[in-house]
RNA sequence: GCCGGGGUGGCGGAAUGGUAGACGCGGUGGUCUCAAACACCAUUGGGGUCAAACCCGUGCGGGUUCGAGUCCCGCCCCCGGCACCA
């Protein structure tokens, strides 16, 4: 037996003998507490794993790995998020199939993992795209469609003509797709949608809920976007009856009577009204040209024909100057009676709220910028409380109102209340509550997806696949490129699209495939009960599960998966299908892994890209630079690792050279769970270092074993070392459970590393012929390895049955608990303090008296010469902790 | 601009309002070695001193408190997200 880690002798070998036991099988035993860890459903890349994902899997397991040995029955599994895009277009690249080429790839991330010994659950694994879990995939989409919330609509959508496919708004940044990088165009055809704005509020409430990074949730909230206001009607002045009355039973009545609704949030400014703006596409702006004079009506066309041209980047682009033009109409406003004119300009929105605003340039910024510009007047309607109107524009809500008829003085709120219960008296408007979510955009013209159970009958109504007749079944076919047109490829596979609908006559089978979120949005689900034929999952099963106790994955997914399997939820919730609202407890984010990568000035003739401030090398080229005395040109960048940057440090690697323990625990060690975390050699060196003296240690405290320690332990008197030696066991037991509890696996680790250092200092002093001593060194050396076990599994084994002698294995033992008295200190250091500053540190017994305390503070000479020619006021003693002596 | 998270030695980072810098990396000195690597021992916030005493120190400026990295007020900077959402 080695005193020093070695683990190219024993980590393969154990990895071996779990599989042979089938150590990491679910325990569904009664009696037990349920614990479910899981990690985000990973897209099998042909890259492999890097260290960088390793940092994900690691903390969860290790976490899981306690609490199996905490007697919980411990869900812990692994599966592949198979379908979508990025699967599909690499196999494109690869002239090669999808489906056995994600399969290879899924092998190897499950041997990776393998590698670093993850407790997986294998057996309850599958992949998003096997036909057995998209069945079920299908049925859920049938749930949906059967509750309205799936349906079809003819809409402009975001169109990436790289990828050649819709996107949701959700994967648009900036303009661009967020996979492959080009710019979104707009495309007319029809899509299927998920209708998650039915859920938007509900979504927003139970957030409160959730045990969740609050970064998380206010992304969420923020891209929720709800906010409260008033939409109200507002009439074209000289069309119908106009007046200025409102003519309620006969508004339809005169074919020329034109509206338009608008959406504020401050109702309050009623009065400062002092334009009016639509959106360039706003539908009324068909009617409108029709009655204004002909100059208004060619800039109204040119300003369309501008709009239309500008992409939505541009569109939106922060910082660009405010353009409009003027309908030649106006609009009255139907709180004073006054015309306001009527503008076009793409700063109002056609996609949120009604596509037209009310403008209130004194108390909104956008709308003082326009009049600014077309020199439209600013008036002022709110006032602070106290002193006078403010210059330009004064958008606080706590003033109050002036200028506003009836309703001047008014506090902002008060004004908000009464002038929409005036508007909803007179019928011309309402209190009402807008979100920005919009619907999620499922659909997806590629092969590589879940086909949407679907059938379009010769007449023209949609039909679902019935459930006997699912899953529809994506067809084997040797060319699944995107057509180019907008139209599915499996548009054009005949065999696949002509079917026999419910009537019996020639029906077209949907050709959209579902977005790759469809298949995360429930997997957790199918996990309770993973080869369930019959059912998507024994309702039973899944609510013994359910829900996840703790998630854990990357921040990128804020609103996008995360927001989907909420919602899934909450919807299968409501067809009953699932006891829980809400399928994630509490959600863990971890940060990244980053390298440092060699860069270099850019040479003569070379130029940098946007945002970029040197040119990456690799590190052979940086080597050779050196040598050629050309250092002075390199410098170096902290990067995430990616393929692309050939900075990946593979877990194979890792494992080859340091080991797959000491991996694990620099993962956990190095930096705060959520924080990003360099990878350094050095730091692995280290690891390799505490992990020899963890070998040492144990190797070095055989002597004094005692196999039958415990029998004896709590009866025996303790020497000072004695005491010492349990104390730092059950201090070590209390703070590590507690670590991995709350996610401190870094302050984890460094406490082992203290209990390895302190226990080691113990050694140094004992004495072998001490029964006291052995006892207490019995206790810590079987404490250690079970300590050690869920960030060092393979190590804690080789000890335990190396040095042990022990027989099974580390996780099938009890986790420990610890002694509160034991844990506790025999003999404390107090700090003594004058006037707050630090002068003395002295020691006592633990629990020594306020009075004791105080008087040895007194006696420290130290603390004399600080108390001088001064007289004590105040004396504050925290017992155990310290002593401060206030003086003047 | 708005929302969220941060700012502590040369570096990663510890610190229920109570001894700031645990633990580790790196550095320095030493042991081992023909030598190096590895390993081990000692030391390591800055100033000051032979050594101590002592002084200064958690982004900046105030405040509360016997006592502030931690709480409050006002700023600055960094990271992430959203962004003409009325």
């Amino acid at each position: 037996m080695p005193d020093r880690y070695e683990p190219s002798q024993f980590e393969s070998k154990w990895q071996e003998r779990w599989k042979q036991a089938d150590l990491f099988a679910t325990r569904e035993e009664p009696g037990r507490p349920k614990f479910y860890g899981m990690d985000f459903f990973p897209y099998p890349s042909g890259a492999g794993l890097s260290v960088g994902h390793c940092r994900n899997y690691v903390p969860t397991d290790v976490l899981c790995r306690m609490k199996f040995m905490q007697g919980y029955n411990v869900l812990h599994p692994m599966g592949f998020d198979s379908f979508g895009l990025p699967a599909e277009n690499e196999a494109i690249k690869n002239k090669t199939h999808p489906a056995p080429m994600i399969e290879r790839y899924a092998a190897n991330y499950r041997r990776q993992m393998e590698l670093v010994g993850i407790s997986y659950d294998w057996s309850r694994s599958f992949s998003s795209a096997d036909p057995d879990y998209y069945k079920w995939t299908q049925w859920i989409f049938e749930v949906l469609h059967e509750r309205g919330l799936a349906y079809r609509k003819q809409a402009a959508v975001n169109w990436d003509p790289v990828d050649k496919t819709v996107l949701a708004d959700e994967e648009i940044i900036g303009g661009r797709a967020e996979r492959s990088g080009a710019l979104v165009e707009k495309k007319w055809i029809p899509q299927w949608y998920f209708k998650i704005t039915e859920y938007a509020q509900q979504l927003i409430d139970d957030l409160d809920t959730l045990d969740w990074p609050e970064g998380i949730k206010a992304q969420q909230r923020n891209w929720i976007g709800k906010s409260e206001g008033v939409q109200f009607r507002l009439d074209v002045a000289g069309t119908g009856d106009s007046d200025g009355k409102f003519d309620l039973d006969n508004h339809n009545t005169p074919a020329k009577k034109l509206s338009f609704e608008v959406f504020t949030t401050r109702i309050d400014t009623l009065f400062g009204v002092a334009f009016c703006v639509l959106a360039p596409e706003h539908a009324l702006v068909e009617d409108l040209i029709k009655i204004v004079p002909a100059e208004n009506q060619a800039d109204v066309r040119e300003y369309q024909e501008a709009a239309k041209r500008l992409s939505d980047t541009d569109r939106t682009a922060t910082n660009r100057e405010k353009t409009g033009v003027f309908t030649g109409a106006y609009a009255i406003n139907p709180g004073n009676g006054q015309k306001v004119p009527i503008w076009l300009a793409d700063y109002v929105l056609a996609t949120y709220g009604t596509g037209a605003i009310m403008a209130v340039p004194a108390h909104d910024e956008r709308d003082y910028e326009f009049a600014l510009k077309f020199g439209i007047p600013v008036i002022p309607v709110i006032a602070p409380a106290e002193g006078k109107i403010p210059e330009g524009c004064y958008a606080a809500k706590d003033g109050v109102m002036v200028n506003s008829g009836e309703y001047t003085g008014l506090s902002v709120a008060e004004g908000q209340f009464a002038l929409a219960r005036w508007m909803e008296g007179l019928g011309i408007g309402k209190a009402i509550t807008q979100y920005k979510l919009r619907d999620w955009l499922t659909s997806r013209q590629r092969y590589w997806g879940c086909p949407i159970p679907v059938i379009h009958s010769a007449d023209g109504d949609e039909q679902l696949v019935p459930v006997q007749d699912l899953p529809v079944l994506l067809p084997d076919v040797d060319s699944y490129e995107p057509s180019g047109d907008g139209s599915s490829p499996l548009a054009h596979i005949p065999e696949f699209v002509n079917v026999t609908d419910r009537d019996g006559k020639l029906g077209r089978r949907e050709t959209d495939t579902m977005s790759g979120f469809a298949c995360s949005s429930w997997y957790f689900l199918r996990f309770c009960d993973p080869h369930n034929p019959k059912e998507a999952w024994n309702l039973d099963r899944a609510n013994y599960w359910m829900p996840v106790d703790c998630y854990v994955g990357g921040a990128e997914h804020a609103v996008m998966h995360l927001l989907y399997a909420r919602f899934w939820t909450k919807v299968l919730n409501d067809a009953g299908l699932i006891q829980v609202r809400e399928p994630f407890a509490r959600l863990q984010n971890q940060g990244q892994v980053l390298a440092y990568t060699p860069y270099r000035q850019p040479r003569d003739g070379e130029t940098l890209g946007v945002g970029e401030d040197g040119i990456l090398v690799s590190f052979a080229e940086a080597d050779a630079m050196k040598a050629r005395g050309e250092g002075n040109q390199l410098f170096y960048k902290w990067v995430r690792m990616s393929k692309s940057k050939g900075n990946v440090v593979t877990p194979d690697e890792a494992k080859a050279t340091f080991g797959a323990d000491a991996l694990r625990m620099y993962l956990l060690f190095v930096a705060p769970f959520s924080a990003d975390v360099q990878w350094s050699n050095e730091g692995m060196m280290g690891m390799t270092r505490f992990l020899s003296k963890v070998f040492k240690l144990a190797t070095d405290l055989k002597p004094f074993w005692a196999a039958d320690w415990r029998e004896h332990i709590p009866f025996e008197a303790m020497d000072p070392l004695g005491k010492e030696a349990r104390r730092l066991t059950h201090f070590t037991i209390k703070t590590s459970t507690a670590d991995i509890d709350s996610f401190g696996f870094n302050t984890y680790v460094s406490g082992l590393m203290k209990y390895v250092n302190g226990i080691s200092d113990v050694l140094a002093k004992a004495d072998p012929s001490n029964r006291a001593h052995a006892l207490a060194l019995s206790e810590a050396l079987e404490t250690l390895p079970l300590l050690l076990s869920p960030g060092a599994p393979h190590s804690a084994d080789e000890i335990w049955e190396g040095i042990l002698q022990k027989p099974g294995f580390v996780f099938r033992q009890d986790w420990p608990t610890h002694e509160e008295a034991l844990a506790a200190a025999d003999v404390v250091t107090v700090a003594v303090q004058v006037n707050g500053k630090l002068r003395d540190t002295l020691e006592f017994p633990a629990g020594t008296s306020n009075e004791e305390l105080e008087a040895g503070a007194l006696a420290s000479a130290k603390v004399q010469t600080h108390l001088e020619g001064k007289s004590i006021r105040k004396v504050i003693v925290i017992p155990n902790k310290l002593v401060n002596l206030v003086a003047s």
